[in-house]
DNA sequence: ATAAGCGTACTGACCAGTCAGTACTGCGAG
DNA sequence: CTCGCAGTACTGACTGGTCAGTACGCTTAT
């Protein structure tokens, strides 16, 4: 069984904790060592034993919530059979989780890009899991004749990219609302693909 | 008058072309002062000569690209008289002048990003340029009948970061091809806000 | 002369990463 | 039971390479 019954974090995740926060404001390069050893109460050394290096604590955290989003994702399509709503709770899903979870979106969304060659790849790693899941759905959705026959490789890389400028923005400003967002965003890529509610 | 006749570029110019295949190769921070001055045959000093530092250099090639986007912009607005064409026509140059301009549009829409708080600013401006443009003439297009009643706000963010999207893609592997963008992306993009062609 | 334009050698702050050492826990042998 | 040993988690002072920025000097044109 695992022990700290009534302590507080385990060390790896307050530093886990320590990095996002900090991370997601300041970005990567604006953000020292030193600075999560303070925050996190821990020594460097500690941080150096549970991660090699701070590129790779960085990526855990990129993983950690790219991770979560597809789990949210695919929860939310197992829910449905027919495939519009598959596409459409999917979504909804990934949507929920990014304002749900606003400093990760940050960290992901903005301060894991531009960062050189590995950050890169991983970068477009993430979104292309996205990518595909939305496109798998949306094949489905133009093979039962539910939308007409669009390019659904160059809209699901549209889609990803509408989402992320709307979260991207509502990270920054708070503006515009979750239920907003919902409302407005939706029907706007349901019908770029030609679907009629 | 403007000397060295037959002479190649300016030191000026010779320094923002070097700057300009560097950063957006490679990055801002993983971009060494020294590899500008290699690449563009100049002193370091000649660099701080004309710009006040490394910071204001990069800004300097990411205000050049953003202002070029806007004007080919406007130009082609300048063309139309019909708002939905209006509009039409904007994103036709835009996305005419990102492919055009490869390099440039890498570095604006992927290595501007994550650099921290004065870069954020800059980009947040630039993109807010972009998406006031578009809302403008959605607006007339909405007020005229010519498309449905849609929050023209969230619209023209989503427009926004749906291209960006396809054109980091294609900077990235090439794919897809420019006219497969244009033939897939703006039918899509407008059928987004109800218009039928 | 004098200043704009450019070259070169240098500086020093910064910071990721290291490493020798401490504290504590568990375990098998005598 | 207890002593030696080993493994795990953690500490924090220190280092050394890196690189943006600077000092200063030499030209050439006016």
């Amino acid at each position: 069984m695992n022990e700290q019954v009534a302590e507080s974090k385990s060390t790896r995740e307050r530093i886990l904790d320590a990095a996002m926060g900090l991370f997601s404001a300041k970005g990567f390069h604006d953000t020292k060592l030193d600075e999560i050893v303070a925050q996190a109460s821990v020594s460097k050394g500690s941080i150096y034993f549970h991660f090699p290096n701070k590129e790779k604590l960085f990526i855990a955290l990129v993983d950690q919530f790219a991770d979560l989003i597809e789990r949210r994702a695919k929860e939310a399509i197992a829910r449905e059979t027919d495939s519009i709503r598959r596409v459409q709770a999917a979504l909804e899903a990934v949507l929920e989780t990014f304002s749900k979870y606003r400093r990760p979106a940050k960290l992901l969304l903005v301060q894991a890009v531009g960062l050189g060659a590995v950050f890169e790849r991983k970068r477009i790693e993430v979104n292309d899991r996205f990518v595909l899941l939305i496109q798998t759905y949306l094949d489905e959705a133009v093979a039962d004749g539910s939308i007409s026959p669009v390019n659904t490789h160059i809209a699901s890389h549209a889609w990803m990219g509408a989402i992320y400028n709307i979260v991207i923005q509502w990270v920054h400003t708070g503006e515009p609302a979750k239920d907003d967002i919902m409302e407005a965003l939706l029907p706007l890529l349901l019908k770029s693909v030609g679907y009629r509610e």
